[in-house]
RNA sequence: GUGGGCGUGGCUCAACGGUUAGAGCACUGGACUGUGACUCCGGGGGUUGGGGGUUCGAAUCCCCUCGUCCACCCCA
């Protein structure tokens, strides 16, 4: 038996670092106001459909999506936002002027599966929702940055801008539209399919017939109206403000349907060409279209997989990220008595201690005791017993000495703490 | 969904179409009856991803299939 095709096990080895990168968003995120929401991994397909859009690839062709019993039709969440906001409407908690939440957990895509690109992944995200002002964009995007920069990614990159509203967009798509009309013929055939869904892709195209053509096009950013002009600036300015760098990017496109004004991608590097571990933007309108009152918000959803690739590929983490184990070694069926109940006030100490029980030779246990990875072995044997001591041993140094019964967890606690 | 690379013990990899498919690491036993790592000696472990075909003979060549990686696509 094998998993299935693009879903896979997160192992101890890794579940570590998985476990760190988890707490410490919840950390950031909590300095700024965020608190968590625990979301439904189903949800009526509708919900979907309506929100990312009927159009786009993942609902055209990506969702899990199948009928229960009753024949309701429902889906395997293929990202957090869309529950978000479910949740926010049919709880009322826009009763508050501003709500900010975070959420982690699975989502489903139907892709073909390769590096940094699973079929179940795992996102981290945070919407605020409530405020238009663009300080929350810039102010949400810092905090991003800022906790990439705590957990150790280097090297990442902020590209940024702005999709305008259902004000200005039309108007850029249709002179967009005739500025790629005129130029059918250099366009890849991927392109000129899509020219009529969603002209805004060509610019993202990577064909080289596509870029070339698409040199001198038109940019959002020149065409945005008077308030998303001044938003965007906001935006920038407070960026700016607060130290972050950015790139700004006209051609980014975004493949959800309700991104208005700001939208942004963070990428790092060591990830081939799934390289974008955060993205998200301005979803102005969302929440009105779900059926709730007119609700400005703001979020973004972090990619776990691509995250820990980038992290396990820069070092640094593993055993530093667990506590040291050890080893208690208890030799003869008289020792084992006692054995257990310091093993007992070991934990109770918040130690981590891994036991065995053995006759004769020592060897083995401390055979074991090495590949456990144990800093310390703790040796009752009957000659200890007849003494009221344990040895305790330090793998690294070899370094043994006795320590009575009571001064156990004193000692141990003074030994780690020497350390440092 | 499209194109390409790769699938050999737990891991990393060898083996011109030709003996019983090897090595290092890992695992295990001993040298070493109260002490791990280092060293030495021994041991177990493979229907070569799966299925079919070509051939006297296939890990090797062909076809199908599954998986994985890369690119396209898409996105976190």
């Amino acid at each position: 038996m094998k998993a299935i095709r693009g879903f896979k096990d997160i192992l101890p080895a890794e579940s570590a670092l998985w476990r760190h990168i988890e707490s410490e968003a919840f950390r950031v995120f909590s300095t700024y106001g965020f608190s968590e929401i625990r979301l439904p991994i189903l949800e009526k397909t509708e919900l979907f459909s309506r929100s990312i859009g009927e159009g786009t690839d993942i609902v055209e062709k990506e969702m899990y999506s199948f009928k229960d019993r009753r024949g309701d039709g429902l889906t395997l969440r293929p990202e957090g936002t869309a529950p978000a906001v479910r949740a926010y409407i049919e709880n009322k908690l826009h009763v508050k002027p501003v709500t900010k939440l975070y959420y982690t957990g699975p989502m489903f895509r139907y892709e073909r599966p390769q590096k940094g690109r699973y079929r179940q992944f795992y996102q981290i995200g945070a919407e605020v929702l409530g405020d238009a002002d663009p300080k929350v964009d810039a102010e949400t995007i810092e905090m991003l940055i800022k906790y990439f920069r705590i957990i150790g990614i280097k090297d990442a990159v902020l590209n940024i801008n702005s999709l305008g509203c259902s004000g200005c967009r039309p108007g850029y798509k249709l002179e967009l539209l005739r500025f790629l009309g005129a130029r059918m013929d250099s366009l890849c055939e991927n392109c000129q399919r899509r020219v009529e869904e969603n002209p805004l892709r060509a610019l993202d195209c990577k064909s080289q017939g596509c870029v070339e053509a698409t040199e001198d096009a038109p940019s959002m950013v020149d065409q945005l109206c008077r308030p998303c002009f001044e938003h965007f600036e906001g935006v920038t300015g407070f960026l700016m403000q607060l130290d972050v760098n950015y790139v700004l990017n006209s051609r980014m496109v975004r493949g959800l349907d309700y991104y208005t004004r700001t939208t942004f991608e963070i990428t790092g590097p060591n990830l081939g060409a799934q390289n974008t571990i955060a993205a998200g933007g301005r979803y102005d309108k969302l929440v009105s279209e779900l059926g709730g009152p007119d609700t400005p918000c703001f979020g973004f959803a972090i990619g776990m997989e691509r995250l820990s690739i980038v992290l396990s590929s820069t070092g640094g983490f593993g055993a530093s990220l667990s506590s040291p184990i050890f080893f208690f070694v208890s030799m003869g069926k008289p020792t084992r008595k006692k054995a257990m109940a310091l093993v007992a006030e070991m934990r109770d100490g918040g130690f981590r201690v891994e036991t065995a029980y053995i006759e004769g030779s020592p060897k083995k246990a401390m055979k074991r005791a090495d590949k456990l990875g144990a800093v310390y072995t703790i040796i009752l044997g009957e000659d200890e017993l007849s003494k009221g001591v344990v040895s305790v041993k330090e793998m690294a140094t070899a370094d043994q000495s006795f320590v009575p019964y009571g001064e156990l967890i004193l000692w141990l606690n003074a030994t780690l703490t020497g350390m440092g």
